[in-house]
DNA sequence: TTGGTGACAAGACAGCTGTAAAGTCATTTA
DNA sequence: TAAATGACTTTACAGCTGTCTTGTCACCAA
């Protein structure tokens, strides 16, 4: 393992892991002095990466952790009554729906707000819809389109994507 | 002044100074002892503070601060051509077009990605518009539209929008 | 062969935070 | 009056990072 690599490792176990790592620890993960993690850390910070040095070890600002997780899923479905069985699966399971996103020729995504989290979200939503009698942005693409939700962990995504799936809505 | 309102005090100059601060520093600031104002620090991470801890001193993250401006304008005109001048206006004058947003009736802002910096950028996105004779977003609302423009400094952002205005594009 | 360079080890030290213990002083409570 | 409480000071120490110095080893070039 050359230093590059092993300064490559160092950014990807601070990064992985949320926790501090102390220099001691690197050293023995490694098998390297403290030293030359010491000089590890301060070639990558000269380098760019915004490491953090506490008392309790070296750390790096997570990259927008939120609590909940959003995730992205593509579904397809015509017709206005697939649009609220879509929207009503998916706050049912636990997510909610912060926006739609289809591809535009010209503009490429366009994102539509949704930030629909409940039934009450989904009643709400729809009753603009049927009343303005708007076109949905994903008539735009014959009915295909993306979701950004959000989720409050794997397991809910997972359940989501499987009602869906069983739906026929998903791609 | 109370353990209260120092704590409050101290927290606003971690705030506010970019920098660290040792906690023999704040000490002498406020005439006490390093250990109260480790206690404090201890009372404020306690209440939800993330003050962190380095060889270098005290400090709190920075709340997302992004070197370079961004402002929404407002602005309204009919035409392709017209879109053309919008554009090459903000580009030339130092700004870069990050997006389109309109008023929809039932999503609310529906955003469409721009990303134009340049008068290359301007050209390339003219040629979709023409080739795809696609409606502009902002056909939707009779010309009424907002971009998000990313600027250096306020000052560019006060030129862009004199030479808006003198062309009648700002509302 | 000789000299230079890069990577690393090992030790020592300064500065910082965090924790703990003991003591002072004013205020509150029984 | 006497005890308890809260805020603070002082002292001491452990653990961590960062810097500095000295020395070893392998490799490369003149």
């Amino acid at each position: 393992m050359t230093s590059d690599e092993r300064r490559v490792s160092i950014m990807e176990l601070l990064k992985t892991r949320g926790r501090c790592m102390k220099g001691i620890e690197l050293a023995e993960i490694f098998n390297v002095s403290r030293q030359v993690i010491v000089q590890d850390i301060a070639v990558l910070r000269a380098s760019g990466e915004a490491i953090i040095a506490t008392p309790t070890g070296y750390f790096v600002t997570p990259p927008r952790e939120s609590v909940s997780l959003r995730k992205t899923i593509v579904t397809k479905h015509e017709g206005v009554d697939s649009i609220e069985e879509e929207l009503v699966t998916i706050v049912d399971n636990g997510g909610k729906i912060l926006d739609v996103i289809v591809e535009h020729p010209v503009y490429g995504e366009i994102r539509g707000n949704l930030m629909v989290g409940t039934r009450y979200d989904v009643e709400q939503f729809m009753k603009k819809v049927r009343e303005d009698r708007a076109e949905p942005l994903s008539s735009l693409t014959e009915g295909l389109h993306l979701h950004t939700i959000e989720v409050p962990d794997e397991e809910t995504y997972e359940r989501i994507l499987r009602e869906l799936k069983k739906r026929n809505y998903l791609i």
